[in-house]
RNA sequence: GGCCCGUUCGUCUAGGGGUUAGGACGCCAGGUUUUCAUCCUGGUAACAGGGGUUCGAUUCCCCUACGGGCUACCA
């Protein structure tokens, strides 16, 4: 049988980084086996869409190289792929389980059934909607056919519940934790379908996951409590149910709970693959999309090797569904901010250069080859590929300030003499490369019999303005003769 | 509260009846670099607790504790 999994989430918002996650497992799942994966979007409540999730979802997989087999924007053999394009589908199946004696209608209004959980919790007990007080209640079980007719043909509001069977023993299969056991005793009569014409999730999944012959469900573990549920909705509609597999959750950096978007605004780090609103995204921030991916891969999942650093077609042939985690992991940003470095060192210059410029408007006058240059000199310093410019911006104008520090521990009665004077011999130099200013710097030291650093300070601090970043003799070739002259005459007239 | 799932360094994790419990991130120290980083080397640090089973448990079982999830006409 075909491997076809899908990722199916809720368009109420922009796709969390750990949404992101799943649909990377499901993706690495499917690729391994030749199978396929699908998107498909859970918009059966009405109340919370949000407009351009759908678009943000596709532009967020697309990002991380995961793009989707079948979606709504690239349709199959097994559309439409927006379940609420599907309504009719999913009242003929609840129709049909009504007809089977399956699932029955429910009348009790919301208020009533408030008051209900009320008075349970007043008595220190849950209130459960099932076998034990179904018959009790506003339902088609309780009033009878005629009744209910009636109610129906007035337009009275219903929703159909699921006739959870008491007295079984379950022992479900899960890929990642084993064999569970549930008491279907415990279980409610879940709601299958809203007054508002809508299925809940329970149906309208096991529906489509059957119908788009999805042979695998990899899904989050918040799920894992309603895995009995859609069980029992196979068996009711007499199908094979699919494979599943609940991953473990991504939890808060420190503290208590899963990770949530208020844990990135206190933490300084992106909760989202890309920019919504006034959440910046990891593109955004500066991370690497293989970066992020390999982070993400790791994040509950390893091979059982020492090797940490995965290509997408490496995770695509390695990945095992078994070896997933069952335990929660706590978001770490300082793991994925080295994945980062060290996937920006892997990077060609080229390939930088040009995700660079697109980031950094300000490059776009410069040319790519001058761009690489550049970069060449000082990303083996750079966690984000937006700090390769911010924090070298001296390439490409003086510094505007000097580190007070540094000008007082390096500017000594004599340094603008001797900055003069070297400056007047660098004028004089036929040829204006690394090589030659070395020389230059070398000779003039050994001329005035002091040490290299007297000048190459005072030097550093007038090209860059603090005591960092790489050779500046490299610095100089990038900036050129003039400007080189230039910014050492602004600090001579600084400091004088 | 009830139900389900889980628990190895601070974090991500390997391992699995007998190991000096391994790696990575972070942190600390040293080295390279006449700057700052990078880089290299080294160090720090863990089997939640209690009972079993066993010659021997971190590993298997039970209990407790702790953590997580679910308990909606949300997904």
């Amino acid at each position: 049988m075909k491997v076809r999994v899908r990722f199916a989430p809720s368009p109420t918002g922009p796709l969390h980084i750990g949404g992101l996650r799943t649909a990377l497992f499901n993706y690495l799942f499917a690729k391994k086996h030749q199978g396929d994966f699908i998107l498909r979007v859970e918009d059966t409540d009405q109340s919370r869409l949000v407009e351009g999730a759908v678009k943000y979802i596709q532009d967020a997989l697309k990002w991380l190289g995961i793009p989707p087999d079948e979606s709504p924007a690239h349709t199959g053999d097994y559309g439409p792929y927006r379940q609420s394009e599907r309504k009719k589908t999913y009242e003929e199946h609840a129709m049909r389980l009504i007809h089977e004696g399956k699932a029955y209608y429910a009348f009790d209004s919301t208020e009533q059934l408030d008051a209900l959980r009320k008075e349970a919790e007043g008595k220190g007990v849950k209130f459960i909607y099932n076998h034990k007080n179904r018959d009790t209640l506003n339902n088609s079980l309780h009033i009878g056919s005629n009744k209910t007719s009636k109610l129906l043909e007035e337009k009275h509001p219903f929703v159909i519940r699921f006739k959870s069977p008491p007295n079984q023993q379950l022992h479900l299969q899960d890929m990642i934790r084993g064999q569970i056991a549930i008491d279907s005793n415990l279980l409610d009569d879940k709601i299958l379908f809203k007054s508002d014409g809508f299925p809940t999730y329970h149906l309208a999944n096991v529906v489509d996951d059957h119908l788009m012959a999805i042979s695998h469900v990899i899904r989050g573990e918040e799920w894992l409590p309603s895995l009995a549920l859609h069980y029992l909705l196979y068996q009711a509609f007499e199908w094979t149910p699919p494979k599943f597999a609940h991953l473990p959750l991504l939890l808060k950096p420190q503290g208590k709970g899963k990770l949530s978007k208020r844990d990135g605004e206190k933490g300084g780090f992106p909760v989202f693959p890309l920019s919504w609103g006034e959440s910046i995204g990891f593109k955004e921030s500066g991370y690497l999309s293989n970066a992020t991916l390999n982070f993400l891969a790791l994040l509950g999942w390893n091979e059982g090797v020492e090797q940490e650093i995965y290509s997408l077609d490496e995770l695509k042939q390695r990945f095992e569904i078994a070896r997933v985690n069952k335990s929660g992991a706590r978001f770490d940003i300082d793991k994925l901010k080295w994945f980062n470095h060290h996937y920006i060192q892997q990077s060609s210059n080229s390939f930088l250069a040009k995700t660079l410029q697109n980031q950094q408007h300000t490059l776009s006058s410069f040319s790519l080859e001058s761009l690489e240059h550049f970069i060449g000199l000082v990303k083996e310093r750079e966690t984000y590929i937006s700090d390769i410019y911010t924090n070298n911006i001296y390439f490409f104008e003086p510094p505007l300030t000097y580190d007070p520090k540094a000008l007082k521990k390096q500017i000594k009665e004599d340094t603008s003499d001797l900055l003069s004077e070297f400056a007047t011999k660098i004028k004089n130099l036929a040829v204006f490369n690394t090589e030659a200013l070395s020389n230059c710097l070398t000779t003039y030291c050994e001329e005035k019999n002091t040490g290299l650093g007297r000048i190459m300070a005072p030097v550093r601090l007038s090209l860059v303005g603090e005591l960092r970043g790489p050779s500046i003799y490299e610095i100089m070739v990038f900036i050129g003769k003039e400007s080189t002259l230039q910014r050492i005459d602004n600090l001579i007239q600084h400091t004088s």
